[in-house]
DNA sequence: AGCACGCCGACT
DNA sequence: GTCGGCGTGCTC
């Protein structure tokens, strides 16, 4: 009788064994219905054997096989990669590879997602993006990793899909992942409008069941060319893959924070090395990660250093003081006066500040007592609309305060800048300018982002104040003006990834400025001017901001010139976590050979969220494999000790940490 | 991940 | 004396 080993999406570490009955066809791959417990689950076939792996357990039988796509090779390899590298169960990683299921069961073919006649047109590339093409091109049916460094409007989509073509040409599929799905339905407009006929299914968490599925069951059958989607499209079917594209694959959202926590971009990376195809790797800010790779020649890097519409330059940049912003709610007079000018010429602006709400605190000018999450190690965040103290960190939600709760007095003052208090001064600076808000408060829904798109392309729009929501990917003609706010705060930053991240964000929010012929301004109101990460910005020289960086790292012996991993903890006893940490800490130091450094464990940057006490223990290695083999060693010895009330995860190569 | 089994506080 | 609290561990 043959048994199959299927993965089942429970936190268990091995794969179960189930006897299949004669009357189902199943091999590797398959989709199946079992029986685990008292629960019925669907899995996935990792292999068929002869004989059980377990004595003396009674098997339970396959109770089903689903009417879908068998789960390719590729996808099984790389789940198993996933469960390995980033220390997680099996079962949960493989679940990411089983297509969407809907309740109904019939096997419907999705229907085409766009017209199928429609016409190629011609399209024109520049000098630089044409050689961009052609390298990337060269290595076709091949794998090689390239990353595309281009400035904000070089025209990388261009890029992408000038290499793309070579692939369909071939009859082959292109898989491109996006960050977020705000930039999912911009971007897919613009690739239609290029490339009218080509047959797009888009994959991402906010499609219905049914949606997702056809999406999926398209690119199975190999009828959808280009599949375009958020980080779990890069487990999508694709028998006839050509070509992968990461797009701004310095972000962070590639990373999942919770669940299985894999990098979709080096998943990507690692399915285009097993599939042999071509990934290309874009940004205008890339990672330090793949711009050391770039160095070290694993990546190819290419340089499109000036913006693809010969008559947009890119924007001048100058700075003034945020402490003379001070009592203007954050407006200081030059910001002011650029945007009068822009009212005055009907060209739009941007304000950015990476904070929602009205102020990130409630303080009593008389006592000093400051409004405090019950829950988290942090303070609450004043809102105006509608009035409340918020926590956004757990979500935390109180009345406003008409008086101190510690000593009476009626002054609270909300000390700093956030979106709201922003949108109020200008409301109040340019009475009859039309101003727009854009943050998650203000932007709930799947179709509230395009209102306001559509609305700032309609020029009805003057002013268009937000958080980083606003960085990425949209091309606004009119927009000539770029004010940055509050970028300083990000300088006090513990994470040794801060000054990156700031970097990169300013670079994507000035890119807004100045697409198209209109020239653009981009106002930074900094008391640090001189700081690498401004001085980049105003040079729109990210290469050297990243080698010195890079000279940083290098020195501290921080990522990427080490491979690190986070052990996490939380409980509601700070002392359950401080016994679980030193208890993994004994172990790790056990376990650790001279490759690897176990440090100290240490409080997390939020000691405490949501009632939680959190902290943390870092271990890294800068041999990769060395780090790999002690985290499994480790992994099954913390799996091995008493639960203790303690919530934990492993991080490997984590998004940052203090 | 669920869900069942197993040892310590407030009820008829 | 039991009902049930959740902490622990197993599920093919």
């Amino acid at each position: 009788m043959p048994i199959a080993h299927v993965a089942l999406p429970v936190a268990a570490e091995t794969t179960f064994d189930y006897w299949c009955p004669e009357s189902l066809a199943l091999a590797r791959g398959s989709v199946v219905r079992v029986r685990l417990g008292t629960r019925n689950l669907v899995g996935v076939v990792t292999a068929v054997a002869d004989t059980p792996r377990i004595a003396d357990v009674k098997l339970a039988p396959i109770a089903d096989v689903l009417d879908v796509p068998r789960v390719a090779d590729d996808v099984l390899e790389l789940a198993a990669f996933i469960a390995a590298y980033y220390e997680e169960a099996p079962g949960l990683a493989y679940a990411l590879g089983v297509p969407p299921l809907t309740g109904a069961r019939s096997a419907a073919r999705a229907k085409a997602p766009v017209d199928l006649d429609a016409p190629q047109v011609a399209h024109e590339l520049n000098a630089a993006q044409s050689a961009a093409v052609a390298a990337i091109v060269q290595s076709h049916g091949q794998f090689a990793t390239f990353l595309v460094n281009g400035v904000t409007g070089s025209g990388k989509t261009e890029i992408y899909l000038g290499a793309a073509d070579r692939a369909f040409a071939d009859g082959k599929q292109v898989l491109m992942l996006v960050p977020e799905i705000n930039l999912t339905p911009q971007l897919v407009a613009r690739i239609r409008a290029a490339r009218p006929g080509l047959r797009v299914a888009t994959l991402h968490s906010a499609l219905a069941a049914g949606e997702r599925r056809a999406a999926w069951m398209a690119a199975a059958s190999g009828e959808a060319q280009l599949v375009l989607g958020t980080r779990l499209a890069v487990f999508a079917p694709l028998p006839q893959l050509g070509l992968i594209v990461v797009d701004e694959e310095h972000d962070a959202s590639y990373k999942q924070q919770d669940n299985v926590r894999y990098h979709a971009r080096d998943a990507a990376i690692w399915r285009a090395h097993r599939r042999g195809v071509p990934i290309v790797l874009g940004s205008a800010t890339p990672s330090l990660e793949s711009w050391h790779a770039a160095n070290e020649g694993r990546y190819r890097r290419i340089d499109i250093p000036s913006r693809a519409d010969p008559r947009a330059q890119l924007p001048h940049v100058t700075f003034s003081s945020h402490r003379a912003a001070r009592g203007t709610d954050g407006i200081g007079e030059a910001l002011r006066a650029a945007i009068a000018l822009r009212l005055a010429r009907r060209e739009q602006s941007l304000v950015f500040v990476n904070r929602r709400g009205f102020a990130p605190s409630l303080i009593c000018a008389a006592c000093k007592w400051d409004a405090q999450c019950t829950r988290c190690s942090a303070r609450l965040t004043t809102h105006r609309v509608p009035p409340s103290l918020r926590c956004h960190h757990c979500g935390h939600v109180e009345a406003l305060p008409t008086a101190c709760p510690s000593c009476g007095n009626v002054d609270l003052v909300p000390l700093g800048l956030g979106t709201q208090r922003l949108e109020r001064a200008l409301v109040a600076a340019f009475p009859g300018a039309r101003i727009a808000r854009v943050d998650r408060d203000s932007t709930h829904g799947k179709h509230a982002f395009a209102t306001v798109r559509d609305q700032m392309e309609a020029q009805e729009i003057d002013i268009l104040v937000g958080t980083q929501m606003l960085a990425k990917g949209h091309d606004f003609p009119r927009l000539t003006l770029v004010g940055i706010l509050g970028a300083d705060n990000a300088l006090y930053s513990a994470d040794f990834r801060a000054t990156e991240r700031l970097a990169a964000l300013m670079l994507q929010v000035a890119g807004r400025a100045g697409r198209a012929g209109l020239p653009g301004e981009v106002i930074v109101q900094t008391d640090f001017a001189d700081h690498p990460a401004f001085v980049a910005l105003a040079a729109h020289d990210y290469a050297t901001l990243a080698e010195s960086l890079l000279e940083e790292r290098k020195a501290a012996q921080l990522p990427p010139f080490t491979h690190a991993a986070v052990l996490a903890a939380e409980a509601h006893q700070r002392s359950d976590v401080d016994a679980f940490l030193a208890a993994g800490h004994v172990s790790a130091l056990a376990l650790a050979a001279d490759q690897v450094d176990v440090f100290s464990p240490v409080s997390a940057l939020l000691a405490r969220r949501a009632g939680f006490e959190r902290g943390q223990l870092v271990v890294q290695s800068e041999r990769r494999a060395a780090l790999q083999r002690f985290l499994a060693a480790w992994r099954a010895e913390l799996l091995a000790m008493p639960g203790r009330r303690v919530r934990w995860s492993l991080d490997v190569d984590p998004a940052g940490f203090g």
